[in-house]
DNA sequence: GCCAACGTTGGC
DNA sequence: GCCAACGTTGGC
């Protein structure tokens, strides 16, 4: 078919979030298992979320400031880039007022629930992964709270045990 | 446009 | 709680 054909490959990303704010169990007990992922306040994440990231897409969902850090599940991007209400909202803690609704800054895209891996995926036993010698996350100093990711490094980390051979759950 | 000061992120 | 690394701000 010609829409499959021109489609772009399926992309995959990395997607931080503090457990105690919102964690991978957060998002399976979710409505619908999924949430807007808002509040992002960085130029180059803002970008990804903009331009790159499409329905479809993959997701390493990471749990950050964790005991321990590491990859707590997949989501999948269910919505594609729009503007973040956050930004327009003067309650919330992400609120922006030079953002302005005709030309907005920030943007969010839906993701939804895959699975969880048991146990979480730690930053430790993925630094001992050759495949993952390059991955950004395990750079110094990247805070990045959405980065892209290779297909090589998802497959590499999709092999892992604590995925539990299950495809979905 | 430089760059010091500041605030934030996030592993440890 | 520490602190290195980074992004942003604002004075000049």
């Amino acid at each position: 078919m010609r829409r499959e054909m021109t489609a772009r490959p399926r992309r995959y990303w990395l997607m931080k979030s503090e457990p105690d704010v919102f964690s991978i169990d957060d998002l399976a007990r979710a409505p619908g298992r999924t949430t807007c992922w808002d509040g992002v306040r960085n130029y180059q994440a803002r970008n990804f979320l903009r331009d790159e990231i499409r329905v479809g897409d993959g997701v390493l969902y990471y749990h950050s400031s964790a005991e321990p850090s590491g990859i707590a599940g997949e989501a999948a991007v269910v919505r594609a880039g729009y503007p973040d209400p956050t930004a327009f909202d003067r309650n919330d803690a992400h609120y922006d007022p030079k953002s302005d609704p005709g030309k907005p800054t920030w943007y969010a895209v839906d993701v939804g629930f895959v699975r969880a891996c048991r146990p979480l995926i730690p930053l430790s036993s993925l630094r001992r992964m050759a495949a993952l010698r390059s991955m950004l996350v395990l750079k110094r100093g990247m805070r990045l709270s959405v980065q892209p990711v290779t297909a090589a490094e998802w497959r590499a980390i999709m092999t892992l045990p604590e995925w539990g051979g299950r495809a979905e759950e």
